[in-house]
DNA sequence: CATTGGAACCAATTAAAAATTGGTCCAGAA
DNA sequence: TTCTGGACCAATTTTTAATTGGTTCCAATG
């Protein structure tokens, strides 16, 4: 067998894992990604699986890939224990309702991502508020915009909020409405006013002002889902008012504030 | 082929209902499982699919069965699409982090409550709260007051906000917190401030009052979490100072974000 | 003596194939 | 007209096979 830069047997972890780590920093795999099977690697290398196995382990204790019996070796985080299981939990929700929880949550999300929010976070939703304008195609933006609404979910540094999130995001992303999103997003000025908010909300996500954070998002729904609403048009209208006549907008708010 | 009991062809429809309601009322099924497939339910009865598959058809429209293809025809209500996928995503989230995410979430919902809860709703409500006063068991208080704050998530009128709250109570009622909840529970006065509070809270919905009611939930969830925090002791301790303070109420959990 | 190679086997996972089951349609009989 | 029998489709479940990491053992190598 081909041994690796010496020849001496117990050189070859070290050989194994120099030449593992080039795999994982050569970026071939997009820092995502599957690695070959053990056994692959092995032969690849001309070494036996014992000895990729014991640089595997090393490189997972670093946290650069995990494994998973039965299924790969994999690049990158392990992926979320909630968001797995919420993969067909999706359809099955009106409209109106699913804006009443965005409305009412993603402020709440807002707030605590301004308390927790990291500086390379902020920096990371500047930099995807820049991608959405930067955007000429409109389903790209769309991408862009809901990364950076993921990212401040993420900032707020709450996992199990963060699942609820992405339950959340699951139905919003359903295909069935991909048709009201694109009136949606088509109204007059949708475009400077949405990156207005954004703007609103990471600086004051950026000057850690809860409250403030919180009311730049709760308009940010709104007005999205105005734009929603005029989109289907329909007869939904009478749900509406409930959500923010004087019954409540008052109470959301000072609910919020003082929160 | 044998006929029902007429050897009429068209009274066979009658007749197959006839026998399948038999079927379903005997009880034989226990109100919940799987009927016999259609082909041989058709050959039971000595009639053919196609009038089964009528009868059947009226059964699903009265809400005594339904019907999945590829699957089978199943006696009872419809399983709710959420909450089965989540029966393995309980564990593996902080303490911390479920008591921020209901103490966001919970008056929200009541603040929903308020704007759509219906009499007999409210009325259920003020007899679930003597319930829990009522009971001399701990573990049927604690029964009787997760039936209280799911009927106030229900009569929001949200059925995806019922949802996430359904997934919160699944992890809430993680058999892993159990101990921690006992002694939670034993914290002096626990009992009548706790009575106090649902009725602030039930009040507030009856008066149809959402800053009301999502203020009183609050006030709700911050004394139990501080109970909570309590029973667990622990070194959470100087977070609760800041759970009061009037810029960052809720900046207890920031020493757990970066954990 | 420690390390490596090679092999076999186990357990979890995935992928593919087969069987089951409700959904639909149609021509003919009662 | 209604019912029958059959065929076929589509979704689902069950079964089976293949893949893959996890583990153990032992001889060969240095």
């Amino acid at each position: 067998m081909v041994q690796g830069k010496t020849g001496e047997a117990h050189d070859n972890s070290n050989y194994a894992l120099d030449r593992l780590r080039e795999l994982l920093g050569a970026g071939e795999l997009g820092s995502e990604g599957r690695l070959p099977t053990e056994r692959a690697l092995a032969e690849m290398l001309g070494i036996s699986r014992r000895v990729v196995r014991r640089a595997l382990e090393v490189l997972e204790a670093e946290g650069l890939i995990w494994r998973r019996q039965g299924s790969g070796t994999f690049v990158g985080e392990r992926p979320d224990r909630f968001s797995e299981h919420l993969g067909d939990i999706v359809a099955g929700t009106d409209f109106m309702e699913l804006m009443e929880v965005r409305l009412r949550i993603e402020p709440q999300l807002a707030q605590l991502a301004a308390m927790r929010a990291r500086p390379r976070d902020v920096e990371k939703m500047r930099e995807l508020a820049r991608k959405i304008i930067e955007s000429s195609d409109a389903d790209a933006r769309e991408l862009w915009d809901g990364a950076l609404h993921r990212l401040i979910a993420q900032s707020a540094g709450n996992r199990l909020f963060l699942s609820i999130f992405d339950v959340i995001n699951r139905v919003r992303q359903d295909e069935a409405w991909r048709a009201v999103r694109e009136r949606a997003r088509s109204g007059k000025n949708a475009f400077e006013v949405s990156y207005a908010q954004h703007k609103n909300i990471i600086e004051a996500i950026a000057a850690r002002d809860p409250a403030r954070a919180g009311e730049a998002m709760r308009e940010h729904m709104l007005t999205l889902q105005e734009r929603l609403i005029r989109a289907t048009s329909m007869e939904h209208d009478h749900t509406i008012p409930n959500a923010d006549t004087e019954d409540d907008p008052e109470g959301f708010r000072a609910q919020n504030a003082t929160a």
